[in-house]
DNA sequence: CAATTATATACGCCTTGACAGATACGTCCA
DNA sequence: TGGACGTATCTGTCAAGGCGTATATAATTG
């Protein structure tokens, strides 16, 4: 449990974008096209967001192909990880937090409904992707 | 459990002298040239914070005399009660925090070595303030 | 009341973040 | 090799935050 910059881990948390983001992103790897679609942002805006993300080290980006998944990078010291984890269940519990999930269940379910999603690559459980980062 | 902006909270919660301060909080009704002192920082930064704090309604200011008491007030929604806690609770495992409080008590034995100090009111338990709030 | 003490706010400066829009990069396919 | 597509970054603009310094307010004391 060495030193760990708590304020910056509330800094990417200081915004309701990039909250929508990870809650979109608990327990599943996610591919950029879908937080587009479901949060009907622009795919800049979005972008910008994940890489804010990714500075303060709470996302991880794989290339797969022309698409690009992120998922949740749970913070070694234990603190954060608590901090992180009560935030995404809290998320959970937010009724816009989990209107966002049901469009995006419904999406996945439908993909070819959604240009911009037919033939994008669909989410992944997390457990799924933990054998192929080893 | 209504509409509540956990940005807003985690942007009070995104700089460290506010972390710092709440920390020193945590538990007690604390004036305000006691942060001043123990943080070593100038008074009108302390002041700034704590104002930050106010506004984003995670902390409560008490006037008494020409003293003002600060402590903190967890917000009514559930689950920002609960990161706010968890995060009180991680706050108090940080070295650089137990360093602070330490410092803290160690002035409270002895202010009258403390200039600044000197005739200042002490800290006061929440638990003994609340019968003030009533 | 004037002076003092405790705290808050205003001001000016600088940095950072959020946004839209344009553009660059990386990968695939014809 | 040149589109086409998915995604990232750059540009410029604006608002907000952090800081130090100076000053204002509020309560107390002489």
């Amino acid at each position: 449990m060495k030193k760990y910059d708590l304020a910056l881990l509330f800094a990417a948390l200081a915004d309701r974008t990039r909250l929508r983001l990870l809650n979109l992103m608990n327990g599943k790897e996610v591919c950029v096209c879908y937080f587009v679609e479901i949060l009907g942002q622009s795919q800049p805006k979005i972008s910008r967001h994940l890489a804010y993300l990714r500075r303060a080290s709470i996302v991880a980006a794989r290339r797969e192909g022309k698409w690009m998944y992120y998922r949740i990078v749970v913070p070694k010291h234990a603190g954060a990880a608590r901090i992180l984890n009560e935030t995404l269940s809290v998320l959970g519990e937010d009724k816009a937090m989990q209107a966002d999930l049901s469009r995006f269940t419904k999406a996945c379910c439908a993909p070819q409904k959604l240009p911009a999603l037919d033939g994008a690559p669909l989410p992944i459980p997390v457990e799924a992707v933990g054998c192929v980062a080893c």
